[in-house]
DNA sequence: CGAGATGTTCGGCT
DNA sequence: AAGCCGAACATCTC
């Protein structure tokens, strides 16, 4: 499920934990969203008697601090979700790591377990969170950074690179079909058929796009209006929102992908 | 019951 | 040799 603006909201599910200490720890080592950890069943003794710090959210990605340079990462995949429940919350089959603190229980759930959960122990925020690309919403994401790196993705349908997550973190299914609907631009397109402007005005939405979500989604997991792409693009026979045309539904890069025939070209 | 799902990674190919 | 594509991962829902 989540893209940017559902990480955000997940991330905020978290609060009610900041400041307080973890008393006990639930952690079924043995699932699929601890393979990045050389030693999974460190996880809960680590844990257990931290404060939780602050959580972040950049793109997909999450970071998790608790006192005494401790740091939980951790990625949400395609089913990924964290939940705060009441204290002595009962952990659940999918409930891969609970965080017991006096008063509520933070839980991250994954059934597909796409997802994935890491420690680290640092000083400051791990390598692997100062390595990446910059933020969509970030004065560094900029019309040029994306002019340049499509550049190098001549041959790729702009699908693609809107899914690749080094130069659009954050952006996912919904959300790449939605700024191509809002652009114009038929999915199946080769980055090296943008003009400058073009990749200007993609760049731009892009941008909007991501602002518009965490305020919507972000906020309380509230539907974008009606007038989004994204109310209409699952349902069989449904016509856009713009131009009334029957959409358009079909794999390209991989995925299931929705357009509208007359607003993004003749396919 | 088969198909498909708001994601990433890996291995093979050009 | 960078970059593209399909397959695999695991479970639930329609």
């Amino acid at each position: 499920m989540p893209e940017l603006a559902e990480v955000e909201f997940y991330r905020k599910e978290w609060d009610p934990g900041l400041g307080h200490k973890v008393l006990r720890v639930h952690a079924n080592t043995g699932a699929r969203v601890y393979r990045d950890d050389a030693s999974p069943s460190a996880i809960a003794p680590a844990l257990t008697g931290r404060i939780f710090r602050a959580s972040h959210a950049h793109g997909k990605n999450l970071l998790f601090a608790f006192s005494g340079g401790l740091w939980l990462g951790g990625h949400l995949g395609m089913s990924g979700k964290l939940l705060a429940k009441v204290a002595d919350y009962p952990p659940e089959r999918h409930d891969h790591l609970v965080l017991f603190f006096r008063h509520v229980s933070l839980v991250f759930s994954d059934y597909r377990m796409f997802g994935r959960l890491h420690l680290h122990r640092s000083k400051i925020e791990p390598e692997w969170w100062r390595a990446l690309p910059p933020a969509i919403l970030s004065p560094q994401f900029s019309a040029d950074l994306v002019q340049s790196s499509l550049a190098k993705r001549a041959r790729s349908p702009i699908k693609a690179a809107l899914l690749d997550q080094s130069l659009f973190p954050g952006i996912g299914n919904w959300m790449a079909d939605e700024i191509l609907w809002r652009c114009g631009h038929y999915p199946g397109t080769f980055c090296s058929t943008l003009t400058k402007p073009e990749i200007r005005e993609l760049w731009k939405t892009t941008r909007r796009i991501s602002r518009d979500a965490v305020r919507i989604i972000g906020s309380d997991w509230s539907d974008p209006p009606e007038t989004w792409l994204f109310n209409h693009r699952w349902k069989k026979g449904h016509l856009c929102p713009r131009c009334r045309t029957p959409l358009a539904r079909d794999e390209i890069a991989g995925r299931t992908t929705c357009w509208c025939p007359k607003c993004q070209g003749e396919h």
